[in-house]
DNA sequence: CCGGTGACTAAGCGCTTGCTCAGCATGGTG
DNA sequence: CACCATGCTGAGCAAGCGCTTAGTCACCGG
């Protein structure tokens, strides 16, 4: 069925060859977990190391420290992100047809992957500050890539919005807030969920369907 | 212009008028912008003193600890929510007048209030049990407002939703997520926001507007 | 003038935190 | 066989945490 998200998530990432012991990846699930469902600062290495079936001070053979950890994640998650997005961008269509892709994929994703969602969209301010830098300009990649749809529907006639900022904002907050929110007690699937909310955004936007 | 909005959240609340120490306030003030900005868990006893102007064990003359703080914003600030829901609900009017006031005002709050939306919907997992058991039932109070105008719109034949429960998702995620992005270099005011807000979510509930 | 009260502080206690370090088992290489 | 790199542990350090305690001070009714 759904294997888990991390496990998705970080073999399959940039460099595609995973060439980190697979202890390093035990402490990422381990950490994401954990960052997820108490926060970064309520988080101990402790917790996190003894949920990677390791002591505390092992930790620190795979990670200069617990923000180093958080950074991986969230560098992680947020281009993990931008790819999905540029994908359903991508994929071909007009304006309509990308706009409920890229929402279905969206929202499936937050709910799916909703504890690395709420590390990537929660725990900013927990970021050492270079990088935060990375992660901000990668956020703001995505939130382009929907005005820019947004924008290309209505000058296509598809779209009727009065502000494209806002709109794109919206379109983008209805599915952060997924991650908050969904939990594995939902009833609707992420896919489910995801091809409701792709309904409701077109008729937000205007569009006629 | 536009009061802090705690100034506005405190005396204001439950009971009317106002018993406690104007020390307490400060605190309360103090400790939602710590909690706002850093997160519950990284905000010492000591910064919210600080912030306050007193001595880190002064707190424990108006509060019977850190935790107790962070309770006592939630709870008022839930309540606070709710009430604004049911005053935007009981304001007359058909459906879609009652919720394109619920949406402005709904929306209007979490940026004009920020700090306190975020301690409101980001600090729960941090709130000692019993507090949470209250906060939850008022979440669920207002959930059901917002479901219930869905539902009566339906009715009424004014909206037109497959799934209500979604849709009611989908409108209170959106004005929570304000909490999250707006601040105060925002361009848009918090009444603009709520206005298109307002304008994009009857599009999306279906509304002949 | 007294004794009591409420708001407050300086100092610090006991504990937990992120992180370090000396040492140990393992297994591949000369 | 010796050698050493790798992955790890047990013990523990310095710093910072929430919270307490003993005591100070302004104020007030009698």
């Amino acid at each position: 069925m759904t294997s888990t998200p991390i496990a998705d998530l970080w073999p399959v990432l940039p460099g595609g060859a995973d060439s980190r012991p697979e202890a390093a990846h035990r402490l990422l699930r381990a950490a994401v977990e954990s960052f997820a469902e108490r926060g970064f600062h309520a988080t101990t290495t402790r917790d996190i190391a003894t949920a990677a079936g390791m002591s505390p001070a092992a930790l620190y053979i795979h990670y200069q420290s617990k923000a180093a950890l958080l950074a991986e994640i969230s560098q992680a998650g947020h281009a993990a992100t931008l790819a999905l997005v540029r994908d359903a961008v991508a994929g071909g269509g007009d304006p309509v047809v990308r706009m409920r892709r890229l929402v279905e994929q969206f929202t499936a994703w937050h709910a799916r992957a909703r504890t690395v969602g709420r590390v990537v969209n929660y725990e900013l301010h927990a970021l050492p500050e270079d990088a935060y830098a990375v992660v901000a300009a990668l956020r703001l990649d995505i939130e382009r890539e929907v005005s820019a749809l947004i924008a290309a529907g209505v000058a296509a006639g598809a779209f009727e919005v009065s502000e494209v900022r806002t709109a794109a904002r919206a379109v983008t907050s209805l599915g952060i807030d997924v991650s908050r929110w969904y939990t594995d007690r939902s009833t609707e699937t992420p896919e489910e969920l995801g091809r409701r909310y792709g309904e409701l955004v077109l008729r937000m936007l205007g569009a006629r369907i």
